[in-house]
RNA sequence: GGGCCAUUAGCUCAGUUGGCAGAGCACUUGACUUUUAAUCAAGGUGUCCCGCGUUCGAAUCGCGGAUGGCUCACCA
């Protein structure tokens, strides 16, 4: 190991810090460089050949590669649109500026200016009249064929993996086109994009166990949002009509494959319409979108074929539980009668549940893995629904819906509850799970409850897991692959 | 939290029965004026995750620990 200032570091740095000084020597700091004035990126001279072949361009990106030939060189340059070559000859740049440029190393970012031609292989390249160094690179990348595949160092420094796997900066991109592309759905319909706290005293909305942070000057404890909901329904009661809110939610929960500490949802909310309303707008919303940046609405997930064409199949949770579970619930009029018939079909249930608390058990064990293709299921047991409206001919049950793509939740969304009273009562019951230990079970939210008191509109509200449905569109078997920096435990703990 | 697996050069990975620590890429030097994972010649890669133990001798075997992956549980 070689020692540098006193530290020890591999003889690939050493080299780099060697070369770097001789340049500061020279009066060459590269990392005094300010500014380059780039006229055009790889995909444009790629794209555009035949319109820009013999003109001049300044490109500027990173190094990938150097195929060193004597007195010419061949480099692949990488920059935001992908990789070009740029061909650099000594007769060309000059035999001083040669010698330097050949010492450039892999990683390093690098300016370019000179005329777009074809290698005799066919290749689109720069021949190369002045390439400058405009930052260096102090350490070596990951190896250029295998790339980074250490999924834990991938997601620790995404900049290394976003650098050598071009199809991870594919997905962001397709991410930062799917929320463009819900937005611009949303804002042609009339709907207002509002921003609601994140710190609040209450953590309401969902059943989640909250973060809690603490506010030096109030010298009280706080907690990050669970859900937007509470706060998107008082601009309904305010008359805001079409709101929505798309944005980082926190829950305190365990992580996988599918969940991580903080995420992004979206949710609306539309006054005059139910949960009829808010399906409709569901399959549109993610048909479209898939549509506007996949360009079809037949994709592909780890290997299964999923048909986003509306219309989806819907059906309740009771039949759904028929069908998948053998349960008809219909003919289960008691808790003690559901409890047997559910014990019957050789599942565990915790011995004190109701009998809507074992008809959405049975959905989870059951029926839910098989909810390949797009499937809106309907009507959710009250005890599970706590802000939701009953339906008017079955008060056991909620107008609610949820939507599931390859076995997996996508969108939550209700006939929004309106009634004081009922929604006082669904609190209080919640809050009895509390007392009991139910740390997820939803805080009173005594403000909410007034400005139901003043009165909401019906009211539909959809809510949408932004992260699983990029999942779903961009093929990424992990929620970690499409967040940029997924949560981490610190290394040194 | 349980089970299984992994951790060796900057990166990707071999490492046999316990017997000198290896390859490719990357790097250094040299050759080469149209390469495509360029090629050719020469060269050095190192806390074998950590600790303890067994042994004449441990990357390899045992015990304990750390980190990660998968999976089950938990989690709308």
């Amino acid at each position: 190991m070689q020692q540098f200032e006193g530290q020890p570091v591999s003889e690939l740095v050493a080299i780099r810090r060697d070369k770097l000084a001789e340049l500061r020597q020279g009066g060459a700091d590269p990392f005094a460089v300010t500014t380059y004035g780039v006229t055009h990126h790889s995909a444009q001279i790629l794209q555009d050949f035949e319109n820009l072949e013999d003109s001049e361009v300044r490109i500027a990106g990173r190094l990938m590669s150097k195929r060193g030939m004597g007195k010419v060189l061949f480099c692949d340059l990488s920059d935001r649109d992908g990789k070009i070559q740029l061909f650099i000859k000594q007769d060309v740049v000059g035999e001083a500026d040669y010698s330097v440029i050949k010492k450039y190393d892999i990683g390093d970012i690098v300016g370019a200016e000179g005329t777009v031609f074809k290698t005799k292989t066919g290749e689109v390249s720069v021949r190369a009249a002045k390439v400058t160094l405009l930052a260096k690179s102090m350490l070596p990348l990951p190896e250029k064929f295998h790339g980074l595949t250490d999924t834990d160092l991938r997601y620790r420094q995404r900049y290394l993996d976003l650098i050598v796997n071009p199809d991870v900066k594919k997905t962001f991109v397709t991410r930062s086109r799917i929320i463009t592309a819900i937005r611009a759905f949303l804002d042609a319909r009339g709907y207002l994009e509002v921003d609601t706290p994140m710190l609040g005293t209450i953590a309401g909305g969902a059943a989640a166990r909250p973060f809690i942070t603490h506010h030096n000057t109030l010298d009280m404890d706080m907690y990050l949002r669970i859900a937007t909901e509470l706060h998107l329904k008082r601009l309904i009661v305010g008359g805001m009509e079409k709101v929505y809110e798309m944005g980082r939610i926190f829950r305190n929960e365990g992580m996988s494959i599918k969940h991580n500490p903080e995420f992004t949802t979206i949710e609306l909310y539309e006054a005059f319409t139910d949960y009829n309303g808010m399906m409709n707008l569901t399959e549109q919303l993610i048909a479209s979108v898939a549509r506007d940046v996949l360009g079809t609405m037949k994709i592909a997930y780890q290997g299964e074929e999923i048909d986003l064409t509306p219309p989806w199949r819907r059906i309740t949770m009771t039949e759904a539980v028929k069908l998948y579970a053998g349960i008809d619930f219909d003919t289960l009029t008691t808790d003690e009668q559901a409890l047997a018939a559910v014990k019957a079909a050789g599942l565990s249930p915790d011995a004190k549940m109701s009998r809507g608390e074992l008809l959405n058990f049975c959905f989870e064990a059951r029926v839910e893995e098989k909810l390949v293709q797009p499937t809106f299921i309907l009507d959710y047991p009250v005890e599970v629904s706590p802000l939701t409206k009953k339906k008017p001919d079955a008060p056991e049950l909620t107008e609610r819906f949820e939507l599931f793509i390859t076995a997996r939740e996508l969108a939550n969304a209700y006939s929004e509850l309106n009634d004081p009273f009922d929604q006082r009562e669904r609190f209080m019951r919640q809050m009895l799970l509390r007392e009991k230990g139910d740390e997820e079970a939803n805080m009173i939210d005594e403000d909410f409850l007034t400005a139901l008191e003043y009165g909401m509109p019906p009211c539909g509200g959809l809510g949408i897991g932004i992260d699983r449905l990029v999942m779903l569109l961009t093929d990424s078997y992990s929620i970690r692959d499409v967040l940029l920096f997924p949560t981490m435990k610190p290394l040194d703990k």
